[in-house]
DNA sequence: TTTGACCTTTGACCTAACTCCAAGGTTTAT
DNA sequence: ATAAACCTTGGAGTTAGGTCAAAGGTCAAA
């Protein structure tokens, strides 16, 4: 049994992320001491270290709470539905990586066209780029 | 000259952004009418296209106020000075492209490793991993 | 002349995931 | 016994880049 400052401490976040993810639903403490402080068990522990694993693998919050749904009934759901939320993921990671590629490319292509000395930049072509493409 | 409402329409966005770059020191209107409308000049609907075109290049609106200052006296800056901050900006760009590609990565690892089948997730083996890295 | 489209300002709201503060109660160590 | 270190709650602030609403003034067309 932890109190907030315990489990936080021994997980390397903070009190308050504690309590905001009990706000938000994906960690409540098993009980409340008589004074009213959050006792943490180590079934709490091991779900926080579930949700920050997955936040470490790129899982929003709200990510989070379907698959801390998904696992807390396991048997409901097929291995395809958790199958699917990690394809999902994937393909928007995908789709973000090209974006920032594309962005990354064109950025090069300025770059190199620059003569990037120490002459004053009245002539700059990246300016100039960006002024009339 | 343009009301605010004819220069946002022609470069398709919004009066309200306008006003925001106003506040942001992006850009200031020409004049006022008399009654205190906005009135815009050609030179500044070219500032708000270079302005657009390099948010489209991925550049951040303080980036973007850097690079108005330069374009503003061009001849004190070097080319060098331009062309590095395209530098930093494709390298912060690949920095992050890494990480994502890092988290795809390992999210395309778990997700092959699951059967993805219609069978209970009771044995499923990403929510394995993540209860038990 | 009156309706509707435009303009003004100030200030609140949005997402995401925290982070901090204030004011007060509790526990622990000396 | 008392001070430090903890805990509670509620609510505000952070970043980035807008977006919207309210309350009011202006302008153009029918």
């Amino acid at each position: 049994m932890y109190k907030i400052g315990e489990l936080a401490a021994a997980c390397k976040v903070k009190p308050d992320t504690l309590r905001f993810y009990e706000k938000n639903g994906l960690l409540h403490p098993a009980n409340r001491s008589d004074k009213g402080y959050r006792i943490y068990s180590d079934d709490d522990a091991q779900q926080l270290r579930f949700i920050l694993r997955a936040k470490a693998m790129g899982f929003s919050l709200s990510d989070i709470r379907e698959l801390l749904n998904i696992e807390a009934s396991r048997s409901d759901w097929a291995c395809a539905d958790v199958k699917g939320m990690v394809e999902a993921k994937v393909q928007e990671l995908q789709t973000k990586i090209d974006e920032m590629t594309r962005l990354r490319d064109s950025l090069q292509e300025l770059a190199d066209a620059c003569c990037g000395g120490p002459e004053s930049a009245i002539h700059c072509s990246i300016l100039d780029t960006l002024e009339t493409k």
